[in-house]
DNA sequence: TTGGCTGCAAATCCTTTGCAGAGGT
DNA sequence: ACCTCTGCAAAGGATTTGCAGCCAA
């Protein structure tokens, strides 16, 4: 991760060319521009953004290869698919530390968070049921500040009519 | 919740009835037997399994009756929708207190659990961030105890040829 | 040359909707 | 009677797959 806040595109395709070499796979330029246009576009996009983006350098480029790139950047780790409630699948770069989410059920802001003391009592829980941990998804649901302020004045505007 | 560890059907019955009742609906018994079917299978189901199930009592059932009683049902707070990592939704019977999920990664089972740390951790979390908290979803994913042999079982089996 | 990559269109899967008739109040 | 509920089939949106040609190694 650059001083940017986004992970770096050299770096990134890096990873990508050594994880195709090593899975007998084949580079492509289509696999690279959906890399690049991840790096421009917010953290989250869905899979048809990333088409739409994607369009605007290869018009040709089809929903198919999206979606069979996004798989590939998936098996290498550089990418994780979320499922947050209602619509399309988000998907998000990794960039070694792993966050959860807090989402605004009014704008949908997502805000990533980390918090050592849920990571602990996620591998305690897990023990207690002898699971083998692997991944976990952490999402809080809920009203960001200014949709709350938003909400607050409406309910004011109504009360003085 | 009763001695089985299922919620009371008759309980719930009278809960869909009075929620049909406020709301100017009408009641009927397609939707009381999908509530039914609904007590007798595990407390996860997907649309299909209920449609499948409620059809060895209504062969006549459709797939959109399903689907528009579980949105009833959800309206009325008895059920809530979760979307788990692939495939279809999942629908679960809400009685009072909620909890968390542990799914295994490769037999699919669910086990629940509830823990205050991560709740209070929660509630800590959306303050830092001036949330106001609405609701959340929490998932471990991992191999629960008889995959983890099954997998140790046939390790050893290569390792033996 | 080989075998992976791609676009395109068709196919799937899950879920929703339109419509005409059945059913509850 | 009126308005909701239902089955059926068709529509929808998201994602996957089959295939024939393209392209990298």
């Amino acid at each position: 991760m650059n001083a940017t806040g986004m992970p770096d595109l050299d770096e990134l395709k890096r990873l990508l060319r050594d994880h195709v070499q090593r899975n007998g796979l084949k580079s492509s330029s289509r696999r690279e521009l959906v890399l690049e246009v991840f790096t421009r576009m917010g953290r989250h996009v869905t899979a048809d953004e990333l088409l739409r983006a994607a369009r605007d350098s290869d018009a040709r480029i089809g929903a198919a290869t999206i979606y069979r790139t996004l798989r590939v950047l998936q098996d290498s780790g550089l990418v994780v698919e979320r499922h947050f409630e209602g619509g399309a699948s988000q998907f998000e770069l990794v960039d070694g530390d792993h966050h959860d989410h807090l989402i605004c059920i009014e704008c949908k802001v997502i805000v990533e968070f980390d918090d050592d003391v849920v990571e602990q009592a996620q591998e305690r829980l897990a023990a207690r049921f002898g699971f083998e941990l692997h991944s976990h998804r952490h999402e809080l649901y809920g009203l960001c500040p200014a949709c709350q302020k938003k909400r607050a004045a409406k309910a004011k505007r109504r009360t003085a009519d």
